[in-house]
DNA sequence: GTCTATATTGTGATAGAC
DNA sequence: GTCTATCACAATATAGAC
């Protein structure tokens, strides 16, 4: 439904990955798969063997949709915090195109941790380059000594969440009107941003 | 299983608190409850109508739990920064007990959005007087001028993301070790705590 | 209150016509 | 490749004995 698919596995892959996005492995129903690709049952059957592989597929997608940005991260040569902005940017405008798929791998990987060794590979691999990077602008004395981990997990934390929690932030702090968390939302790149920098700048 | 029961309600919301918080509403099975309880599934119809009661049952107790320690932030005349301290290390404490409970909510929550409005009642009443407190310190030169929303989003956030990303952090950052894992929580709290002091204050 | 047995419906998967 | 019809089993829920 909505786009003209290229071929018939395209399209079921893209029913699938709206179906389990939004509603996880477990709440998925086959059916309901078929129903958003305009097709019955047995041709997801047909294309994909099973439930379980058409739902790796969907996860493999989502999942290094959203890991290998960590890379931007490394890729140059530039000042931490100016590549920092530049990925804070765009991994908020990523969640923003895709707003169900963090909480969406959250939890599939919880229910599942140990297959998480299949999606990794060697995407961070590079991630002690990284490391080395920060660590070389502490002892610049631009960044304060600390963990080089507690920055990159606060930096994801601080951009996934408000996204994961939507129901409860938006409730709580916005009194459920949508309007006024998107126009939050939209604001999250700028505040999160300057909020790190203050706080590990020295 | 485990704990001696005083009677069997009780043992049968335990039961269904640890699998239901596990493996969340759709990822249940009665069955799975029934044993864990030590009874079989009839029982579980005779004192809860329904696999959906039970869950709520479930749900708004976990949900109770998390929420309304919100209040703490309020119910003090000391300084914001002596509140937070204490809140922080009460609430990593608290998910550090129940670690698959903000999940779990998170995730249901998503869901079902709207049924948080069931949840939420007069709770979250006195938000406003902890925004005034905040921008209090503000006007005092104390806290930085900025929206006291967006420093408790990122609060809660910063506690909650470690334990909720759990697969992800403890797979990309530390080898999967669970130990070292652990002793990164037990530093957590601190780590926090220092992160937003130095980002909010003048 | 607690059990066994069973009803009833839901759901993944397959057979076979076209 | 795509469909309809159906199988086989899983899972919630209930009936009824004790």
């Amino acid at each position: 439904m909505g786009e003209i698919p290229t071929n018939t596995e395209q399209n079921i892959l893209n029913a699938a990955k709206k179906v389990f996005i939004e509603k996880g492995r477990q709440g998925t129903r086959m059916q309901e798969i078929a129903n958003e690709a305009g097709i019955n049952k047995a041709l997801l059957h047909y294309y994909f063997r099973s439930k379980e592989k058409l739902f790796e597929a969907v996860f493999l997608e989502a999942f290094h949709k959203f890991l290998p940005q960590i890379e931007q991260l490394v890729e140059s040569d530039r000042p931490f915090f100016e590549v920092l902005k530049f990925f804070i940017d765009n991994y908020i405008n990523l969640i923003f195109e895709n707003p169900h798929i963090p909480g969406f791998i959250l939890h599939e990987l919880s229910q599942n941790p140990d297959s998480i060794a299949r999606f990794m590979s060697q995407r961070v691999s590079n991630l002690p380059k990284l490391y080395d990077k920060i660590e070389k602008e502490m002892t610049d004395g631009i960044i304060k000594p600390m963990d080089p981990r507690q920055i990159l997990i606060n930096l994801i934390g601080l951009c996934v969440f408000p996204f994961v929690a939507k129901p409860i932030v938006k409730s709580v702090f916005f009194q459920n009107d949508e309007e006024v968390y998107q126009s939050f939302l939209l604001d999250r790149k700028y505040q999160v941003y300057d909020f790190i920098v203050n706080s590990i700048k020295t």
